[in-house]
This record gives structure tokens, sequence and C-alpha cells, in this order.
DNA sequence: GGTATACTAAACCACATGGTTGTAGATCAC
DNA sequence: GTGATCTACAACCATGTGGTTTAGTATACC
């Protein structure tokens, strides 16, 4: 496990390193929106845009079902989970002084699962 | 606030969405590396390897210190804060079932913070 | 001084990204 | 059927990304 190679990863990250995809992740969290709605509040054209929303899909951050002429966009969040896990990590490089609260947490989950 | 444009956030997701750089981040966790070690296990040139340090620099990710003729680099986790915050605003998206928890959580804390 | 070591910098390449414009296809409303 | 609406698709462009090779600079060691 030389790079911890995980695409998924890959993917999530990349579609939240551009501010006009966390707006519309921001937007569809909220509530379902056709593609003209997530288009509208964003500066650029509507193909700009779409390409946008299909980069959340290839992360598997947006699912879409077709409605007569309308593309309905739904956010499905879970993959922000193996992101925030990931970042969750380091969590006591950025915050050591919880090291003792982390351990105690830790403590309380293992039991939990016992 | 059309869109949330913050170029840290960019920077930082952009950062974590190689997996050579994950790698490199995972292996600082650890300890402070110069270049070399840094490389070696990466499978690159010495180059490319340096290159993707430097996209941890710009994020902020990574600080390094020259000492003779070695740059020795060290996490620098807190930006990692920010991008576990972003991405944790949508959890209860993803676990829906833990929302009464979350509350209570969310409770306890504004208690403490009183 | 000479040589190995650690790193930088520049040039180059293939391909992806982020945007545009223009055209075309369904579908709804009348 | 006509026209407006919602979306797709293709072509194009500038720039960025991720990698290479080659050459060069500075430091440590003998």
């Amino acid at each position: 496990m030389v790079v911890d190679h995980s695409p998924r990863l890959d993917l999530v990250f990349h579609a939240l390193a551009h501010p006009a995809r966390r707006a519309i992740i921001r937007q569809l969290s909220a509530r379902e929106c056709n593609l003209s709605e997530i288009a509208a509040p964003l500066e650029m054209t509507f193909p700009a845009a779409t390409k946008h929303v299909r980069v959340l899909e290839r992360a598997k951050l947006v699912r879409r079902r077709v409605v007569g002429r309308q593309h309905l966009c739904r956010l499905h969040a879970e993959p922000l989970k193996d992101a925030a896990r990931w970042t969750e990590q380091f969590r006591r490089n950025w915050e050591a002084r919880f090291k003792a609260l982390d351990s105690l947490l830790d403590e309380m989950k293992s039991e939990e699962h016992a």
C-alpha cells in the first residue's frame, strides 16, 4: 500500500474542489432541483453548469431522475462520509489538546461495540 | 454569495484529490521527512514527487524548513479542519437516523460553551 | 579539491478541466 | 401543429495537471 489508491476519494475530493460544485451541493441539500434551477444562480452558461453536475454524478454525490423534460437532481451525501472520515483521521494533528478526550471517546465506542 | 467562493477550500480539496498527496499526508502525520524520504515510496520520479509537495504547500498543509541540503517537511493539518467542517455540514443528509443524537450533542455543546 | 547527495528549474508532453458558442432533440402548453 | 422550455451534444479554446528528461546549484563528506 505504497499510495492509498482509492478512486472514490479522488472523485469526491475533486468534486469538492470547485466553488460552483460546492454551491450546487449546498443548494441540493435543501431540496431537489432541476438543471435550470441549478444553473440559474451560477455565473456561467447552462452547459458549463451541467458539466459540473456531471462531475458530481461521477462522484456519486448527485443522482438524477428524468421527469418529462426536466432532470431532477437530488443530493446523495453519503460519499461525504468517506471524505469526512479520511480528514478526521488527522484530527489529533490539528487539535492535540483534545487527545485525552479523543481516547476517552474511543474507549466509549469500543465498549459500545462490545 | 452566489457561489461560496473560498479559495482555501479549493486548494485543500484539490490537494486531497490525488492518492500520492494523501499518501504524503499520511506519511508526514507520523514524522517530519525530507523530500527524498517522501519521494522514495511513491512510484514516480523525484521531480514529480516534489511537485506534489508543492501542491500541499500551496494548500498550507505542509511546511518546509531547509536544513543544509535537506528540505524537511512537516504536516500542518489545521486546514483539514476546514475541510472536515465543510463536509460535516451535510452529516444529517447522510445519516438521518442520527438526527436525534446530533441535536442532543448540539445541546450539550451549547451548554458547554455557556 | 573532488565527488556524491539533496534538491531546483526548465522544457516538454499527453491529457483533463473549465469555459464558451452553436445546433439539435424532447416535451409541455396553447 | 406551433412555439416556448429544458436539456443534450459537439466543437472549440485556454489553461491546468501530472508526468517525464535533462541540466544546474548548493551542501556535505573524504
